[in-house]
RNA sequence: UGUGGAAUAGUGUAACGGUAGCACGACAGACUCUGACUCUGUUUGUUGGGGUUCGAAUCCCUAUUCCACAGCCA
């Protein structure tokens, strides 16, 4: 490295390990030995969201690897909104960017952009064309311009394509000015009709739009096109890698030549790598926009929807998102990463930071028929196993608790090793108590289970050293809180509606919510609120929703179950 | 059919001419006051065919498959 420093002068050529390597890394590294191609300057790089929609995992992988990026090679990245095209942009979004970034973690400083802050020296750098003979309006109608753009064994055609530079010249002002109709002209770049890469068969860099823009108003009634626009922002703020995803990769040569023929400040390198995919969900702006707008989900951030707010409100941390991203790594292969590998680094995260407590989701009710009706006895129970620092808390216990329906079966399966009659468990930090049956409703339904407890075993201890197979979750009647629970599923019931061509609300999985009232919380849940995640003991990991959970009216949303390593049959 | 990319266990990703490894999953077991966590072990892979080489996932040839591009979207 400190090699490298001689020959770069490169501020901070130091590169932090503790990140995993990647092929983008590489191709810097080659950059950075690579003598004087960035002479002077720290890696920087940008993330240029269009602020037209909600950031969703898949941005989330962009972000971290333009930031990421920077941060391992101690440089610098810059927040930009790429907000060329009026017809879909909106303020609303930019703020939320924003939010979502600044959530997983990310700072851009001082550094955060607008593409349309760039629209004077975008008009200057195409002038700069029109003058050396590289760009000329042209009158096709769009039509045309797809009619003449040929195919692969047909070269395009324009017939503006000679007309005098001073024409042209002319011709761009007074489309500034607003003397034509939308769609009336545009500018071209004159790179080479037969190519075989369509981007430069002479493409399209300004069209009129009138349009207010969100941030320059009236000021302009033509935009730079992408392919134009992109390079000379890039250029402006001194990136030196513009990272991006892999269907750009046919636009780079067309990147590459806005860089080389207009007099921009520096030469940034574009390296393309392949985008997120995850299976079981949609992840197109399009179809999260249908699911959103025709209702089938509550909004951008319902906790079923892979956007960073809807994850946020499943309860997924900043933490588990940058680990998912770092492990995944990041290549040229258009891949499918499975949701399940998601789920897995939240648990690995949730599993050290979240506090255990217990929850009764699908409650009934237990009676210590030998405990006194009118006592109360307090134990003290750690707050997480894995992490002493966490401390304890106090839990009560009295003649009646409530336990999840499904500890207790009249007749066990096999290996079952709950509460069924004549067996013996652990209430979990309570007692070992032995079931003795249950009640019955006239409808065979079962309402109450019965057991007696054993008081040598206080605080959930055998001093006779005895096993007990089973510990079981259980909360307090007297003094447990009622609480909503929302346990969610897949959105979709095959995991590739975003396949093919298939319709993807087809797959809509009709079950992906249950809404459970009446679960039974211990008292020292009564004050939680969001964004605190929770271990409720034996079940999963869920958090305070974010939006609805009140004190008066709790509500969790189950982020993810624990595993259940209970094989049935 | 033109251009540009890509093919490594079920999934994702390393190995840059020198023992194909890691993670997730699955399976089996140990541990356990969470059937969680943790730990141990097992399973499964270089797209096919040639070639170069002492030695090939890696280099060469060839075939095959897949992805992206013909917006005045980004």
């Amino acid at each position: 490295m400190a090699e490298i420093e001689k020959t770069t002068g490169i501020a901070n050529p130091e590169v932090s390990d503790a990140m995993l390597s990647n092929f983008i890394h590489d191709f810097i590294k080659e950059d950075i030995a690579k003598d004087g191609m960035f002479e002077g300057k720290t890696v920087h790089t940008r993330f240029p969201p269009e602020p037209n929609g909600y950031l969703h995992i898949g941005h989330a992988k962009a972000i971290c690897i333009d930031f990421g990026t920077a941060e391992k090679f101690k440089g610098m990245c810059n927040l930009r909104m790429d907000d060329t095209n009026p017809t879909k942009e909106d303020v609303e979004y930019v703020d939320a960017i924003k939010e979502d970034i600044k959530w997983l973690g990310f700072d851009w400083d001082d550094r955060f952009y607008y593409a349309s802050q760039y629209f004077d020296d975008m008009y200057g750098f195409a002038v700069e064309l029109i003058k050396k003979g590289l760009a000329y309006v042209c009158e096709l109608t769009p039509e045309l311009v797809r009619e003449y753009r040929g195919d692969i064994k047909t070269p395009a055609k324009s017939p503006y394509r000679d007309r005098p530079i001073e024409e042209s010249l002319d011709l761009f002002e007074r489309m500034k000015n607003g003397e034509f109709e939308d769609g009336k002209m545009t500018l071209r770049a004159k790179i080479d009709l037969a190519s075989g890469n369509f981007n430069m068969r002479d493409p399209v860099i300004y069209r009129i739009n009138r349009l207010t823009h969100h941030r320059t108003g009236d000021k302009w009634c033509i935009y730079p096109m992408y392919d134009f626009a992109h390079p000379i922002e890039d250029a402006m703020e001194g990136i030196t890698h513009s990272l991006c995803s892999l269907e750009f990769e046919a636009h780079r040569p067309l990147y590459d030549w806005v860089i080389n023929n207009t007099s921009v400040p520096c030469k940034p390198r574009q390296i393309e790598f392949a985008r997120l995919g995850i299976n079981n969900t949609v992840m197109s702006k399009r179809k999260l926009r249908t699911l959103v707008e025709d209702g089938y989900v509550s909004g951008w951030d319902d906790p079923r929807m892979p956007t960073l707010c809807g994850l946020r409100r499943r309860g997924y941390t900043p933490r588990s998102i940058r680990s998912f991203i770092e492990q995944i790594g990041v290549s040229k292969v258009n891949s499918i990463v499975e949701y399940s590998f998601l789920e897995h680094c939240l648990r690995d995260d949730l599993n050290m930071t979240a506090k255990r407590a217990m929850c009764v989701i699908h409650p009934i009710k237990l009676v210590i028929t030998n405990y006194p009706e009118d006592k109360t006895e307090e134990f003290e129970i750690e707050n997480n196993p894995n992490c002493e620092s966490d401390g304890t808390r106090i839990i009560t216990f009295s003649r009646e608790c409530w336990i999840e329906a499904e500890d207790f079966m009249e007749e066990p399966i096999k290996k079952y090793q709950r509460l069924y009659p004549g067996n013996e468990v652990r209430l979990k930090s309570a007692y070992i108590v032995r079931c003795t049956g249950c009640k019955k409703d006239d409808n065979g339904n079962i309402v109450e289970v019965y057991a007696e407890y054993d008081p040598e075993t206080r605080g959930g201890n055998t001093p006779d050293g005895r096993k007990v197979r089973g510990t079981i979750h259980w909360v307090d009647a007297k003094s447990c809180v009622d609480a909503e629970v929302r346990l969610y599923d897949n959105l979709f019931t095959v995991p590739d509606p975003d396949t093919g061509d298939k319709n993807f609300i087809d797959y809509i999985n009709p079950n992906s919510l249950e809404i459970v009232t009446g679960c039974k919380a211990e008292k020292n849940l009564a004050n939680a609120k969001a964004p605190e995640s929770f271990q409720f003991m034996r079940i999963g990991y869920f958090c305070v929703d974010n939006k609805d959970s009140s004190q008066e009216n709790l509500v969790f949303n189950r982020s993810v179950s624990l595993k259940d390593g209970f094989k049935k049959k």
